[in-house]
DNA sequence: AAGAAAGCCAACCGCTGTTGC
DNA sequence: TGCAACAGCGGTTGGCTTTCT
């Protein structure tokens, strides 16, 4: 069963990059783009699997990469995303500009679950250690916060959710301080975007009565498609009668404007 | 000064999700 | 609809460096 090798293992190299293959690998990338890594080191000229060209460039040769000590700032963000989130690297990375989730992994590793455990927190739940249930790993991350990790297309969100534990004086548990994580789940249709004018796209803009329906952004120049909301509010496992900031319009809730899911020009949902 | 232990991080491995045929 | 190819993700490993004894 599984699939075949991704690349032919006798005729490839492993282990620590020369600085001949790096120059060979940028200067491919510099002309051709970083697509189709499987045929890159052929065309290349490396005796390297495609994956390993690629763990390369994301991971060391890019040129916007941040090197160097992680900030204090950064350091809270992590904390908090994966308080939000979990092991959710890739996405742990999105927020965090020139850091790869390989680097923001082994940083974890070796540094913030440490310092954790030293303030007496559990780096897995993110409870104090003494209050921290042992059940099965991972199950104290879930019982936390969310009902499941919604990474990729679900917003991860929900500015107002309760530890179903009910830590209710753990006042910290829905807004997670400044990023103000919304866990809730919104589920949009197949994010339609249409162009405010139709002078500058050959695509029209959408019909009068669609377009009521939908949210015009200005700084995107377009229309698209609201969410549908299934936040744990109207699934009733809240029970503290709050709508949560999306299906709040996010207008009203002081603490909900800096995360919401807001539609970008790609069809996928971002944190704002 | 030397060996052991711990820390660190680049790279690998195996798996899953997505896409195209 | 099923399959294969591919990209990407997260866990793990291995080797180098630093610190400790």
């Amino acid at each position: 069963m599984g699939r075949s090798p991704c690349c032919e293992k006798a005729h490839t190299n492993k282990g620590a990059w020369t600085k001949e293959e790096d120059q060979r690998l940028i200067a491919h990338i510099k002309d051709h783009g970083d697509g189709c890594w499987r045929s890159l080191p052929k065309a290349a000229g490396l005796q390297r699997c495609g994956k390993s060209c690629r763990l390369r460039w994301i991971n060391y040769l890019r040129p916007d990469l941040k090197r160097g000590h992680f900030t204090e700032e950064e350091d809270n963000v992590i904390i908090r995303l994966h308080e939000a989130i979990g092991n959710k690297w890739s996405l742990i990375a999105g927020k965090l500009p020139g850091r790869t989730d390989n680097e923001i992994k082994n940083y974890w590793n070796t540094h913030v679950k440490r310092k954790l455990i030293a303030q007496g927190i559990d780096p897995l739940t993110h409870l104090p250690l003494n209050a921290a249930n042992p059940g099965p790993p991972g199950a104290a991350h879930r019982r936390r916060a969310f009902p499941a990790p919604l990474a990729g297309g679900g917003s991860a969100s929900c500015s107002r959710s309760r530890d179903a534990a009910g830590s209710s004086e753990d006042d910290d548990s829905g807004s997670l301080g400044n990023l103000d994580l919304d866990l809730n789940l919104s589920i949009s249709p197949p994010c339609v975007h249409y162009p405010a004018s139709s002078s500058s796209s050959p695509s029209p803009p959408p019909p009068a009565r669609i377009a009521a329906a939908m949210d015009y952004d200005p700084s995107l120049g377009y229309y698209a498609s609201s969410g549908v909301c299934v936040c744990l509010d109207r699934l009733g496992f809240q029970g503290n009668g709050e709508p949560c900031s999306f299906c709040n319009g996010g207008a009203s809730s002081s603490s909900s404007s800096s995360m919401r899911p807001v539609a970008s020009s790609s069809g996928v949902f971002r944190f704002a």
